[in-house]
DNA sequence: CTCTTGTGTAGTTCACACAA
DNA sequence: TTGTGTGAACTACACAAGAG
């Protein structure tokens, strides 16, 4: 049988007259006329080869066919309302749901216990899974559903039409170096800072970083003494030698914080671009509320971030979608 | 590609038949 | 007389085909 020509209303009216045994009553239930429902019936006998009701005096009874197929019409009929039934609500209050964000580690230490913060405090039902920025493109993983929302600087993907963007915050370099360190202090001339012994966070091991790219432009090279894969480790090789670190700000505020630490200024010659972290996520879950509560709790975790130094606000810019489930539509945002 | 025309389908109102 | 189902006539709409 093919299904194209069947009218779908043929299936409802079926049920609704199987269930009521009375042409009026079924037309009723469904929101038609009663001469509607009576061509309906027409139809439905037409196609079934069955009379499926039969008057017998003034009421009308199920034929055995009929019998047969009501409640498999009314199962089909639920399944239908199911399946076209509006998305369900999220009640962060309530909600038991897991939500997955993939973020790099620096994402996580400067953003995760703002966000934890919101999460405790206004959806303490729901599960954060963090999943490590990994070599497979973000936008692929959010499109397989590996993620809801992805952090990190994708400078190096082309934009996607079915992903979404929007600017969270950015950072600036510092310099990082010990407590009491006998030259990092204040601001270093250029020759200074390259003559130091550096700690470089080289996440694929590589050699040379931003900071050697810039230097290379002059003509200069620092002397790097140790390269690791991760940066949480720098701070206590730092702050237990005279190795010096660059690292973006909101790290270095984090643990100077914590360590016997203090930071200095670059060398302005060493002219660093601010890193911009950006937010995306897949056009699939655009409308999901429990996903647009994510993002607008994301945005409310940068937004310290965001309003400090070399930062700027999604605000600023034309991306206003994630502020909280309260937003009914996406706003403008980068694609 | 757009507009017009013809066709088919499903809705409505109105009228009527039938049974209690 | 009343309640119910069915048929006829008409209307609205969607869709396909053809013309320009």
């Amino acid at each position: 049988m093919n299904l194209a020509g069947i009218d779908v209303n043929l299936v409802v009216a079926l049920a609704a007259l199987l269930q009521e045994r009375s042409v009026t009553e079924a037309a009723k239930r469904v929101g038609i006329s009663q001469p509607a429902m009576s061509h309906a019936l027409a139809r439905l006998r037409e196609t079934l080869g069955d009379p499926l009701l039969v008057r017998v005096g003034r009421a009308m009874t199920l034929t055995p066919r009929a019998e047969a197929l009501a409640p498999r019409a009314q199962a089909v009929v639920e399944e239908l309302e199911a399946l076209l039934a509006p998305l369900p609500s999220f009640d962060p209050k309530t909600s038991r749901r897991t939500l997955k964000l993939s973020a790099t580690d620096y994402v996580q230490l400067v953003l995760l216990p703002t966000l934890e913060e919101i999460v405790s405090r206004e959806a303490p039902g729901i599960t954060l899974h963090v999943l490590p920025i990994t070599d497979q493109l973000a936008a692929e993983r959010l499109r397989d559903g590996e993620a809801d929302v992805a952090i990190g600087r994708f400078d190096h993907e082309a934009p996607a039409l079915d992903v979404r963007r929007v600017a969270l915050f950015r950072d600036t370099f510092v310099g990082v170096a010990r407590a009491g360190h006998p030259t990092a202090r204040g601001r270093l001339d250029l020759s200074t800072y390259a003559e130091l012994s550096h700690v470089l966070v080289s996440p694929r091991g590589t050699p040379g970083g931003i900071v050697d790219g810039a230097l290379a432009q002059m003509g200069l090279a620092r002397r790097v003494a140790l390269t690791v894969p991760h940066f949480l480790v720098v701070p206590h090789v730092v702050a237990s030698s005279d190795h010096v670190t660059t690292m973006l700000a909101h790290v270095a505020a984090t643990f100077t914080a914590l360590l016997p630490l203090t930071t200095f200024e670059l060398p302005p010659e060493l002219d660093l671009e601010p890193i911009g972290m950006t937010m995306m996520w897949h056009e699939r879950t655009h409308e999901d509320p429990g996903a647009r509560w994510l993002r607008g709790a994301l945005v409310r975790a940068a937004r310290p971030l965001a309003q400090a130094r070399g930062a700027r606000t999604p605000t600023d810019k034309k991306a206003r979608e994630p502020q909280g489930p309260a937003r009914p539509r996406a706003g403008l945002v980068t694609k």
